[in-house]
DNA sequence: GCCGTTTTCGGCCCGACTGTTTTCAGTCG
């Protein structure tokens, strides 16, 4: 059974829980998800006493886990279902709706799923309820139909969203200061939520035009404080209005993750403090609060950058000075991975080496597709030995940035690549990835992967999972051989760009490093517009806490090549 | 059910907004 899968049941089973009103089992039952969800490699192979090991499980848990790795099924979680049989989830996801509403529904009307909840609701049986009305019944009525398009989005897609309401937000003259908190600030690779955090002297004012902006679809909640709206394409985005003198305090919350705040939390409770989003408090006299920076060393903590604030152990190694110095935005030297109008991109080599030259790249590769994949436009030997030339020719009327020859060779179903060693051997830089064929066995994926980092000419393997961000699953790999693999023979692993891809993913990278691999962050780009996605990439590498040595393109030209000896 | 430089037993984060139960429970983050 897939980590995922098995994290879904652990918070089924902590939802059952708290319907029951247990207290504290779901907390634990929702930790053990967080950590399996987390985890690099498939916990279907760890037995017993390697699952006690990791955080949040211990004895029991770790029993019901290695029930579902050998038999599938969890006898302890089909009897509770069997008592109460709700789709939690989908009820859950409805706005206003929690646990305790969840439980009244079931037990005074049978409600189990989103459309018995909508049946009840328009058949006003809802509002008789106890603790219910007539507006609450048509609130949750409302909010079904967000529910049911509910999801997390891309950060590709909500960092942009969130940094122009918060330029928008910076505009006016009330606003002191504006900062996105939450996921995005985090750069995680989904976001649920908007998070903007606002220092005025006139919170009335601010929170109106907030609320009156024209994304705006539908307001949630208005205080004076803090009010939520739901923007155009079901996305909900939050403000709040903290005092200058918590700024910090307020940011380092609502940052989170929640696992973080929790646990500075508890440390401050031991150092007999109290931490809020208003600030670190002895007594009612506030210690530190204004910055992130004189909380943490308050905390005597090395600071935390907020990509790699989510867990527990996150936490214990700021405090025992064991983070790491993270990649900069700003550290990388060129990009190389894009396509061009030779084979499925949309601009010219030339219009791609400008735009690259306004973004301060020293150099680029041109990587277009091969033979292998069914697209009009490929290359054949021939154009490649074209474009070569003409690569040549714009280097020397270019000044300022250096154009490397490359390709993205296909890896066929047997491992093979589809452009022959001799074309290989003349190019700077070849990538090499798998396009087809994912449902092969781990060892056939594997080894396909492996026989193309075997090849000489082979310099990177471009999205080397396959994972497409809520689209298609990571293919079967033995990512521990592949890592091994990419030490032995120099093969350098992709951190993909693309918002869909990002690929490794965090956790895997962060795996990949301790291995010894060291990576290239790359932006696959279509476009010349693409070429900005590395930002995403960065971000990604930071969150599986990559630094600027781990990362080949951080180097100048002359060291790169040094790392490609052909 | 998990965890431990205050604990192997006794803890388990803190505050805003909503709606309605005139003092609070439920939800959310």
């Amino acid at each position: 059974m897939k980590n995922m899968e098995i994290a879904q049941i652990m918070e089924e089973i902590a939802d059952l829980l708290e319907i029951k009103e247990i207290p504290f089992k779901p907390i634990a039952y929702r930790r053990a998800a967080e950590t399996l969800k987390s985890l690099s490699e498939p916990v279907d192979g760890l037995n017993q006493k390697q699952l006690i090991k990791l955080p949040g499980i211990s004895k029991n848990i770790a029993k019901k886990i290695d029930e579902l790795n050998k038999t599938g099924h969890l006898i302890y979680f089909e009897e509770m279902k069997k008592d109460c049989p709700i789709e939690f989830e989908s009820l859950l996801s409805v706005e206003g709706v929690g646990p305790k509403t969840v439980k009244l529904l079931y037990q005074s009307l049978d409600i189990k799923n989103l459309d018995e909840l909508e049946e009840q609701a328009k058949h006003h049986r809802i509002r008789r309820l106890k603790g219910m009305s007539e507006k609450k019944e048509a609130n949750i009525l409302e909010n079904i139909k967000y529910a049911r398009k509910t999801g997390r989005k891309l950060l590709g897609q909500m960092l942009p969203l969130a940094n122009e309401i918060k330029n928008d937000l910076k505009k006016l003259d009330k606003v002191a200061d504006v900062e996105v908190a939450g996921s995005i600030r985090r750069r995680k690779e989904t976001i649920g939520d908007i998070d903007i955090l606002v220092i005025t002297d006139d919170p009335q004012e601010i929170m109106e035009y907030f609320i009156n902006m024209d994304k705006v679809d539908r307001v949630i909640a208005r205080g004076p404080t803090k009010s939520t709206v739901r923007l155009r394409g079901n996305i909900s985005c939050d403000l709040r209005e903290v005092p200058s003198e918590s700024f910090g305090s307020a940011l380092l919350y609502f940052t989170g993750s929640k696992e973080v705040n929790v646990e500075l939390r508890k440390i401050a409770i031991k150092n007999g403090w109290k931490l809020s989003e208003y600030g670190l408090f002895k007594g009612d006299e506030i210690i530190a609060g204004q910055t992130e920076e004189e909380i943490f060393r308050k905390y005597r903590m090395e600071y935390m950058e907020p990509e790699i604030r989510e867990t527990k152990e996150d936490v214990e190694k700021a405090i025992h000075d064991r983070l790491p110095n993270l990649i900069g935005y700003s550290d990388l030297k060129g990009d190389l991975q894009m396509h061009t109008k030779w084979s499925d991109g949309k601009d010219t080599i030339k219009d791609i080496a400008n735009y690259a030259m306004g973004l301060n790249h020293e150099y680029i590769a041109i990587t277009d597709h091969t033979s292998g994949l069914p697209l009009k436009d490929v290359m054949d030997e021939e154009k490649i030995k074209i474009q070569m030339k003409e690569i040549d020719k714009i280097n020397e009327e270019i000044e300022g940035i250096t154009i490397l020859k490359g390709l993205e060779v296909n890896i066929d179903s047997h491992g093979k690549l589809d452009v022959k060693d001799n074309v290989l051997k003349d190019l700077d830089v070849v990538v090499a990835s798998v396009h087809s064929g994912f449902r092969q066995s781990k060892d056939q994926l594997t080894n396909r992967i492996i026989s193309a980092m075997e090849n000489e000419y082979v310099n990177i393997i471009a999205h080397p999972t396959g994972r497409k961000i809520q689209q298609r699953d990571e293919y079967d790999l033995d990512l521990p051989r592949i890592f091994e693999t990419s030490v032995e023979t120099d093969t350098f692993l992709e951190v993909n760009s693309q918002p869909v891809r990002l690929d490794l993913r965090d956790v895997h990278i962060k795996k990949a490093i301790k291995y010894g691999c060291k990576l290239v962050i790359n932006t696959d780009a279509h476009t010349k517009e693409h070429l900005r996605d590395l930002e995403y990439g960065i971000a990604t590498a930071r969150r599986g806490w990559s630094e600027k040595s781990d990362i080949i393109n951080t180097s100048t030209l002359k060291e790169l090549l040094g790392f490609f000896n052909h």
